[in-house]
RNA sequence: GGAGAAAUGGCAGAGUGGUCGAAUGCGGCAGUCUUGAAAACUGUUGAGGGUCACACCUCCGGGGGUUCGAAUCCCUCUUUCUCCGCCA
């Protein structure tokens, strides 16, 4: 969330800004008052207190020196300031709560850099590259391909669980992992350490990288035990930093970690989400930097560079956006998705999200770091998939297949132990 | 799952219901000494709110309670450790 401190000292551009994501202006003025009133309540709520600490300083001083009965007297002092402070301190809480459930409901303020847009048509192309195969008239979308060569079978996974998890087989479950492996060793390869974490966090843990309360019905919800399934590595790994205070030394932290993600995609239906385009569990690939804020937006560069190395070692055609205001995420300042052609379908599939989040998320989490002056300081948080496995398996099915069966990026050969399916 | 013990500052570890935000050691930072470093010595060193700055307030795992006053007593939750059971 946005830190009150900056609301009230930029009022006037913090509400500009979040125009372009079309929040109202009540909403900032409602903040700054809110957070008026919660202090006069705090300063009345100290000075009751600090009158009571005084009084029961002096009854224990007169208690040593054995003077009861002006102990006593004074007592009888305590009972109203007892009363005031309870009154206060209520008020204060609620005060409080409003405050901040009001804060959970703004979103990040955007980058400059974010274009004003509603929706997804008007996110902004800033590269296309690679080379769109020309197949042949009967190339087959990646479910066909999956059934033709027996290496995906929804309808087993339908048997088992339900629609949008996909059971993988034999190559297709090779190619899975050889993914996994290979996406991992080019992370810890530019300097990212890797992390295995927890498939299940606590509401604190949601709340952190803000999850929750806004998308609660987005993560599955295992109700007895009140904890809820990661919809991305993202939320287990960032909470590793949830009240933290790191050194400024050991600035950037950056991690990877491969996890499985589940999501509920309630209200999701159509061809968009046929075959491997839409899941309710698939794997992912994540990548998180913890940086200083000096720092944030050139780590950002350079994580969409390293995304596009990747791309470009698979040799699969993919163009970045830069998304506008009206696409942007919630807790998002600036985000670039990346987006991988899928020749059969015709379509762009996003395969890789990456996002700056500066002090957002930090904000919430509590994650800060020592300056030179021994100030703490929060941090910038930033993450991106490298990469969201199901669309780039669909890409690689559809761009690489040939009446021969499906070629194996060259990339991958050594992690597959194959070089084509047939 | 059952029985017991514990949770204190970056770490280790004291703490009697009343100047305890907390002894002491280690670590960190600054200084003295040194050509430099080490050692030694001196000082300093938790977080948040609040203020122009002070004052002041809150925090000793979380929440609640007793009391004029709680790190210290009570209840509850969580976590850790030991023993038993079960188990990949």
């Amino acid at each position: 969330m946005l830190q009150v401190q900056f609301i009230r000292d930029n009022k006037e551009e913090v509400i500009k800004q979040l125009q372009v994501r079309n929040v109202a202006a009540s909403i900032i003025e409602e903040v700054i008052s809110l957070d008026e009133e919660r202090r006069a309540l705090q300063a009345q709520l100290d000075n009751t207190l600090a009158e009571s600490n005084k009084l029961s300083k002096e009854i224990g001083g007169y208690f040593k020196s054995g003077d009861v009965e002006k102990a006593n007297e004074l007592k009888a002092q305590t009972g109203t300031l007892k009363e005031t402070s309870k009154t206060l301190s209520e008020q204060l809480n609620e005060k409080s709560d409003a405050l901040t459930n009001l804060l959970y409901k703004i979103p990040n303020i955007p980058h400059p850099s974010v274009p004003a847009g509603n929706s997804e048509d008007d996110n902004e192309e800033v590269l296309k590259e690679g080379e769109v195969p020309k197949l042949a008239g009967d190339a087959l979308p990646h479910w066909e391909l999956a059934k033709k060569y027996d290496i995906i079978d929804f309808d087993l996974g339908a048997k088992i669980t339900g629609a949008g998890f996909p059971v993988y087989k034999g190559k297709g479950a090779r190619l899975q992992r050889a993914l996994i492996a290979y996406f991992l060793d080019k992370n810890t390869a530019a300097g990212y350490t890797e992390y295995q974490v927890p498939h299940l966090v606590n509401e604190a843990s949601g709340y952190g990288t803000g999850q929750l309360p806004d998308k609660e019905g987005q993560m599955y919800h295992i109700g007895a035990d009140d904890l809820y399934l990661i919809p991305t590595a993202e939320v287990p790994v960032t909470n590793i930093f949830r009240d933290e205070i790191v050194s400024e030394n050991d600035l950037p932290i950056c991690i990877t970690g491969y996890t499985p993600c589940f999501r509920r995609e309630a209200g999701s239906y159509g061809a968009h989400v046929r075959g491997l385009n839409r899941l309710h569990q698939f794997d992912k690939v994540e990548i998180v930097r913890v940086e200083h804020p000096d720092n944030s937006y050139k780590a950002l560069d350079g994580m969409v560079a390293h995304i596009q190395g990747i791309l470009r070692e698979l040799k699969l055609p993919y163009r970045i956006l830069r998304l506008c205001g009206g696409d942007l995420g919630f807790t998002s300042a600036l985000t670039f998705d990346f987006e991988v052609y899928s020749t059969a379908q015709e379509r762009w599939l996003e395969i890789s999200s990456v996002s700056n989040f500066e002090t957002y998320q930090a904000n919430r989490l509590k994650l800060r770091f020592k300056d030179e002056n021994g100030k703490s300081v929060l941090a910038h948080t930033l993450n991106g998939s490298s990469l969201a496995l199901p669309r780039v398996l669909a890409g690689i099915l559809e761009n690489y297949q040939t009446p021969e069966g499906i070629k194996i990026p060259e990339v991958l050969v050594p992690y597959t132990g194959f070089d084509m399916i047939s």
